[in-house]
DNA sequence: TCCTAAGCGAGACGGTACGTCAAGTCTTCTG
DNA sequence: CAGAAGACTTGACGTACCGTCTCGCTTAGGA
């Protein structure tokens, strides 16, 4: 019988990789340096992952980066769930180690299109499901309108976030608010 | 009194990088390739540019990539020129090339924020100003509120563009103009 | 418990370096030109040894060069025995790969003294011991005097072939006979 | 008609070879910092010398360097001009930044020897003549054998501090009295 | 006196090689 | 047979000099 794969060496490199974007960023992530740093062989990285992308792709699935929003409870008052949602967001931006991971998973979909589609894909459905879910509520309260259209929404606020994290400047509250008022009631006068 | 600068090796650089991260992308663009097609030594690169990012910033300014829709006229209908410069700014980044060039700073930049900060304020500072003329001039003529912001409008809209070329997936039509009607009228009821 | 070092890549390098010093010259040579030659990666050089000259000296070492007149049996008459060293060892320069070689040692030991010190020593020990050897037994049979200098003897030999080789100019037999008289007989008169 | 050369650039750049090759030695020497040194343009060394060890060489002629051993007097005792000779060149080159130039003839002779050959031949000449007139000399005073070859003498005596200056070794003067008294008397017995 | 041809400094240019780094593959031995 | 250790080929990195080539500025003669 053969020997199982080491789920120890796993975990070893994943963390090493979320350890080596914090400090240093993607571009600066080396396959020798996660090996040395894991304690593991180069031949076992390559053996499991096709590419430092996909090593980078596993190590924030597990790590689930922007989960902690989700966790907010709705309270039945849209626009301030979605401000809480704002600020959760965007403190949990401010943290050095995670607009590091932020910023490493933008740099690989700007570099290999279909593996980052994938992974933003994930990574936004959690939160497109979260604000859905609000606006429908909201629509069912008659708090919203009947025809809006609840996912594009959703993609606003992903790309807003998106953009924040690129320029790693993350919207400041007055700002965030604005945005929600602007979603909420438009600029049109009258 | 040296011999002075060559500017057609300046320019020969300028479009092999711009031709390189059309075919290939950004991270696959290499000085010695660079050197080689544009037929200039590593030297004269290195004399002249502190980086890779540095060269791909100055060859996207000398592009002036996404300067097409601000050619665009004011027409007097706020919504009306919005939606137009939706459809001008995603058609040209249906265009490989121009997509290529934009996803290269967006990886520059999600590696180097600063220098990448610099090139996209230059850059969204067109069409930031485009945008807030519009949204001056709709507020004088009383079709947008007093307290409208302009600059926010203008930064989601920017936001909106550059997540889209991240993932490669163009606005459509349809979603430009739904985005359009939100920013303008809002989801809330009534 | 690593992979072993390949014995064939180093036999490979060395070969290179012979035959690159044998035509072009030791200043010539060139670390990616061996690497080339011997069909061997710059890395696996730069692994193995930490210069230029470090390659010649072990590919001296292991051509062991100077060897053949060491093969010349004594024959009982010093004389005798000298001049056929000198014609052996001459012969031998004659040669243009040899004379290369020889001319790459100089250049390193002008170069590095230490390295190249280190292998005259090398070198010359076997000359060095041989003529010696010869001056002893002679001293033995009454054919040198009692108080003759055998090692400086030996080191006047090995400086006149060194000059020799230097110059590209070996002795001719007229020459090497001459110069063996004057070191049994001097020129003093009477 | 034109402007003459310059006869201070010449000068600053044979100084600035002597300099160069005696701290760091010949092959260190570029021709960049040549010019640097010297406070001239490369293209006037270029203009007037066609290779490194042509600046070499001319420096070396215009510094004579091995020229004093020649000022002594002969004495009539040849064994004691000999001697005294060695003590002079060997306590001349006892100086580092003599041993540097010398070293750096050599390797320009190991590695161009049409060039080395002819500057060889220009400082040998000196000290060939020197010794061969004392050998003369002494012939008609009846000091030496009538068949004693005083070129091939004087050859060995260059070629042995030839040798010692390539090991960084100068003799000492027992191994050079040794050595006046083998060329005088031979090691044969009787 | 002023003209003009060369000398000169500065330094950009196309190159070649340097010595280093990491990528991804392979071989060997150990557990 | 997975895994560590690390040798191997490959290819790019950024640097140092090479030798050539403009530049614009002296700096003498000869007119």
């Amino acid at each position: 019988m053969p020997r199982p794969r080491s789920e120890k060496a796993q975990q070893a490199v994943l963390a090493a990789m979320r350890r080596a974007v914090a400090d240093g960023g993607y571009e600066a992530v080396t396959i020798e340096g996660l090996a040395a740093e894991a304690d593991v062989s180069k031949q076992t990285i390559y053996r499991w992952w096709p590419s430092k992308a996909a090593i980078l792709g596993e190590a924030l699935l597990e790590g689930e980066i922007p989960g902690e929003p989700l966790e907010l409870p709705p309270t039945g008052d849209l626009a301030g769930d979605l401000r809480a949602w704002f600020r959760a967001a965007h403190a949990h931006l401010a943290r050095p180690e995670n607009i590091a991971l932020a910023r490493a998973l933008i740099a690989v979909t700007a570099t290999d299109p279909d593996l980052g589609a994938a992974l933003n894909r994930r990574f936004a459905r959690q939160t497109v499901a979260w604000v859905s879910d609000r606006i429908e509520s909201a629509r069912e309260t008659g708090q919203v309108r009947a025809d809006a259209d609840a996912a594009a929404i959703a993609d606003q606020i992903v790309a807003i976030t998106s953009y924040a994290a690129l320029l790693g400047r993350p919207l400041d509250d007055a700002h965030a608010d604005a945005f929600v008022e602007v979603l909420l009631h438009g600029i049109a006068a009258g």
